[in-house]
DNA sequence: TGTACATCAGTGAACGCGCGTTCACTGATGTAC
DNA sequence: TGTACATCAGTGAACGCGCGTTCACTGATGTAC
């Protein structure tokens, strides 16, 4: 049941002045097993420590203890989903509301595909208490990003300016967040397709912003 | 730090026959502390038995393992948040959106006032792996009374017919558990008050079931 | 009414586990002379 | 070119902790006779 306590395959020293090679293989490792875990409490610097190849003290020859570990993974991970969400809004075309839809399909793809670092970043699972000044200036970031799309369909049509788009921006966090995070823990429920219920709430989102929008008749 | 582990006032052994006291005093106790821990983790047997004030083992006499117990609790709390969501929705007078407006506050409140009890029922946190089967029960009745709901609400004008109470309804309970969960574990961040999103949304919802509604002139 | 006893409620001591972490160390290797 | 040595990368053994859980037990009390 215990998936990879076998021994690793012995590595081999770093030669003298690339000690910091380590360093980044415990950060790969960590993340790839967060995500082979499906759990940030399972993650263990003795489990770390055996993937790698490596005994366990050696970990503190790059890190002075394991929040730290923990927090620059956390940071990386901020980094890759934050180029996830851009890199499909700026995939989408001119069209406001294909855009924030091509980033909210992004961010629902991110937890599906890994729950365990989406828990990791959002619900701060396996974390010190004390949440690091770059997470808040990360989910800062990647909410400004988020309200930056939202105020661009609110400026489509007439309807928006009865809209506030920090508002809207929030609620439609809130539900991109329970989209992905209500499946994790409830997995037996007959859940619809994330992607389908996200874009049912953009469609009305639009019909708020456009109330009389209607298809031009081609010729 | 560590909140009350000093040890408890010696509790009087229960008279012969009345055994049952102590497995209830465990339940309401174990739902105590994860209020004031904050956090089912940290909820330890060993911990809830200085807070009765008996030793350990003799939780054996009652349960038979932690995850038992807790299935106990968390039983419970389900009952009371389903009961606090009724008796809200029940409490909202004739009109369907004045209702659901109500009942979402309910799960707001719910969530708010005892984070790690809302966690622990809705994030599967500190339960189990494997969903005890009562819990895709209430968590299906608690999802059917909200499908309810909105299709009450999408019955009450024309632009309901276009809309799927199912979809509806997912995307709202995902948007209120996103409002409840994301600040818990981001409590840095500059959060909107939930009920002025949640009213938000269920405004913009309304608009588009009764499209041209207009108040009525008071004579 | 008195007494033996089965039952019941709860206990003290201990086990084994995995964890994060500390400590004094080993041995390879680049560098200064 | 040869050699002593400081530095570097990493280790083995151990510590102390809290945890869930097991075991054989203690002592009070209701009940049967």
């Amino acid at each position: 049941m215990t998936p990879d306590t076998q021994a690793a395959p012995a590595r081999t020293r770093n030669r003298r002045g690339e000690g910091g090679l380590l360093r980044e293989d415990l950060l790969v490792t960590a993340s790839r097993m967060l995500d082979e875990l499906g759990d940030a409490e399972l993650l263990s610097l003795r489990g770390l420590a055996a993937e790698v190849g490596i005994a366990a003290p050696s970990i503190y020859r790059h890190f002075p203890d394991k929040a730290s570990l923990l927090v620059a993974v956390v940071e990386r991970s901020f980094v890759e989903f934050d180029a996830a969400m851009r890199a499909a809004r700026d995939g989408g075309g001119d069209d406001a509301f294909g855009r924030l839809r091509l980033a909210c399909h992004a961010y629902l793809r991110f937890g599906r595909e890994r729950p365990a670092h989406y828990r990791f970043l959002f619900s701060g699972l396996g974390l010190p208490q004390e949440a690091p000044e770059f997470m808040r200036e990360s989910g800062r970031s990647a909410f400004d990003t988020l309200v930056g799309m939202v105020e661009d369909c609110l400026a489509t049509g007439p309807g928006g300016a009865d809209l506030d788009g920090f508002t809207v921006a929030t609620e439609l966090w809130a539900m991109l967040h329970g989209l992905v995070d209500l499946p994790i823990g409830n997995p037996g429920f007959p859940w619809a397709s994330d992607e389908a219920v996200n874009d049912a709430a953009l469609a009305r989102l639009r019909s708020s912003v456009k109330p009389r929008a209607r298809r031009r008749r081609t010729t």
